[in-house]
DNA sequence: GCAGTTTATAGATAGACATCTATGCAAAGG
DNA sequence: CCTTTGCATAGATGTCTATCTATAAACTGC
């Protein structure tokens, strides 16, 4: 160690890092979308005629079981990328826009 | 099982999802950003003077071991997120920006 | 209330992943 | 060479997660 100080000298960061919690929020919501099968998921959901859709419709072209949808919707419902509505035996789910686009905010 | 044509045609998809190897793409590109300490690391990297950092920069301001830091940077390196040029004795991380605003596009 | 339909939850399980320690590899300098 | 310094890889381990089956809950209509 004859140069110790200079050498840690050229290894210090220059930057803190960005606050834990707010990097484990922005991971929460990142994570939901960071799954294929949500990926198709939310795909049909926007392309759909009145933008929603109910659980039924997924488990067919997904060829996965409804608990399994199910499971998927509830993670993308959890941070807020889709809205929830029950009308009658279904329950509809439809694309929050708005949360869709802070995404995109985040990587401009 | 009374009207079974009836219920099924009530729950049909309207659309076809996209294609499970296009989700499993684009899911593998926002895994990796998906986690908060590579979310850490990308944000220091961009944050830098020379908008570049070698791995022992981040060992100490974010507490983890040399090894886990190099893993989470391959795994950015992985997806394309991050160029690695090495300078001596030193490996200098870059942010590609190009790719980053790929993710943006996502969810515009 | 009962039966049928849709969605949600509980529990189990196999695979993925973040982290560590230990070690190997690469470059620079005497 | 040999040492030092920085980075990468290997292997182990505990935790998280995607999926299933089984069951419960919510709603409709008879």
């Amino acid at each position: 160690m004859t140069t110790s100080t200079l050498v840690l000298g050229q290894c210090a960061p220059t930057t803190q890092p960005i606050a834990r919690s707010k990097a484990v929020e922005i991971a929460a919501l990142l994570k939901a979308v960071a799954d294929p099968t949500r990926l198709q998921i939310l795909a049909m959901i926007a392309e759909t005629e009145n933008k929603e859709a109910c659980v039924c419709d997924f488990t067919g072209p997904l060829n996965l079981s409804q608990p399994t949808v199910s499971h998927h919707i509830k993670k993308l419902s959890e941070v807020g990328l889709v809205n929830r509505e029950r009308r009658g035996t279904w329950v509809w789910y439809s694309l929050n826009r708005e949360r869709w686009s802070q995404i995109a905010e985040l990587f401009a």
